[in-house]
DNA sequence: TCTGGGGTCCTAGGACCC
DNA sequence: TCTGGGGTCCTAGGACCC
């Protein structure tokens, strides 16, 4: 006996650029893009140009002479997403929000409350639209990857339940890139194995998915290809790792140019860290070359950092690493730092006990308790006034300018 | 045609331990 | 001295997602 289709998708239909479109009713049915220099998103009437978001915006230009672009409303993007999330949870409280515009819910056993999950799902596109004006697509279905692929295939602005009596039928038929987890790279080998759509991926001989791609995604494509999705829908999502970068043109490839924007990414990171009282053991940079290709460099310490000058030495040690190896590139397009292997950070008695750079090494070192110290003097102060109200010398001038501060933090996730 | 920022998961080799 | 096997951790790279 199969179950029931339980599970909605709800997605937001090009969400950033319908907000645009809500709160300046002269852009609907224009092709707009949010952004600049690059397009973080583009209405559907841009989409059709093929305007894509992440594409740069001369780019763009040329494909959609008449795109007109605008500048984002992030307040506004995290007030909406928020309630329209928000109406998903008056049905259950079942939601896993997996991003600003798009959730899971359970809704099983609220069919006596609610009707059935079509219904709901009917009742919270109508709503969405009539309370917020928003477009937003759902997928119903008994497995998460269905209800996903359903949502997909019901944008724009639609609504499809699948029938659990008739799954097969309608996945089959489906091309390979619908899949979670089948992005370009691995939709080209699929392609030159000659295999196109979800079904004929389904019935590839056993044990070739396995060798194509190797075990683990094989596994999990096979399984989802004839939908055997065991995944649950859960309310809380523990982070494994918080990180900042930034795109830079081009800076040369050297310690003095470099250190502002690394002090910069390392305030960043560690400052959401003790927000959170959270420290982290494995620090992580990336360095992306002029030419695109870019290398990490990772350390992992005995305990747990959260202090923003720490994470800034140990940064720029790695930093200077990655150079090294790299002799010949003479400049570098873009930095990034991440810290994993994330523990509860038990205030102030790691950081006494941490120490790295040189001295620090002692327990207890005086210099490590005056950085935390200072570091949480600052937190508080930004608290109170905001972020851009102090930071260290260096870092405050660091900050680049390629995408607002809000974009950055709008793409955060809760810790 | 040269693209932002914040994340997750997988692979593979090497070090190290028992 | 060379040989086996298994497990864990770290590092680097890569694919993918929103």
């Amino acid at each position: 006996m199969i179950g029931d289709a339980n599970i909605l998708h709800a997605d937001l239909d090009a969400f950033y650029a319908s907000v645009e479109q809500l709160l300046d009713p002269s852009l609907l049915g224009q092709p707009i893009a949010v952004g600049g220099g690059v397009v973080l998103a583009a209405s559907y009437e841009a989409r059709a140009f093929g305007v894509r978001g992440g594409m740069a915006g001369r780019r763009a230009l040329q494909l959609c002479p008449e795109l007109r672009f605008v500048s984002g409303h992030f307040s506004a993007y995290r007030r909406l997403g928020d309630a329209a999330i928000g109406v998903l949870g008056e049905f259950t409280p079942s939601v896993e929000r997996i991003s600003i515009d798009e959730a899971f819910a359970d809704v099983s056993g609220t069919e006596h409350l609610f009707g059935p999950p079509g219904t709901i799902a009917a009742c919270v596109r109508r709503r969405v639209r009539d309370e917020l004006g928003l477009p937003i697509s759902v997928g119903v279905a008994r497995t998460k990857h269905l209800a996903k692929i359903a949502s997909q295939v019901a944008k724009p602005d639609g609504l499809v339940v699948v029938d659990p009596e008739r799954e097969l039928e309608f996945l089959h038929p489906l091309p390979v890139e619908l899949m979670w987890g089948v992005g370009p790279v691995t939709k080209a080998r699929l392609a030159d194995a000659g295999v196109i759509t979800i079904g004929q991926l389904a019935n590839m001989p056993g044990g070739s998915l396995e060798r194509l791609l190797g075990q683990a995604i094989g596994d999990k494509l096979g399984a989802l290809a004839w939908n055997r999705d065991p995944r649950r829908v859960h309310t809380r999502h523990r982070a494994r790792s918080v990180g900042a970068q930034s795109a830079l043109g081009r800076r040369a490839a050297d310690a003095t140019t470099l250190r502002p924007t690394i002090r910069f990414l390392a305030d960043r990171v560690a400052s959401r860290l003790r927000a959170k009282s959270f420290a982290g053991r494995t620090v992580t940079v990336r360095v992306r070359f002029a030419d695109l290709s870019s290398i990490t460099r990772s350390l992992t310490v005995p305990s747990g950092i959260s202090a923003t000058g720490i994470l800034a030495e140990i940064a720029e040690e790695l930093v200077l690493a990655a150079l090294a190896d790299h002799p010949d590139e003479t400049s570098v397009s873009l930095l990034g730092i991440s810290v994993s292997h994330l523990e509860r950070h038990q205030a102030l008695q790691l950081q006494l006990e941490l120490g790295l750079d040189g001295d620090q090494r002692l327990p207890g070192s005086r210099k490590g308790a005056a950085r935390w110290l200072a570091d949480r003097a600052m937190d508080a102060v930004r608290e109170r006034f905001g972020r851009q109200a102090i930071g260290y010398g260096s870092a405050s001038v660091g900050a680049p300018r390629s995408v607002p501060a809000a974009f950055r933090e709008l793409a955060e996730r809760t810790l």
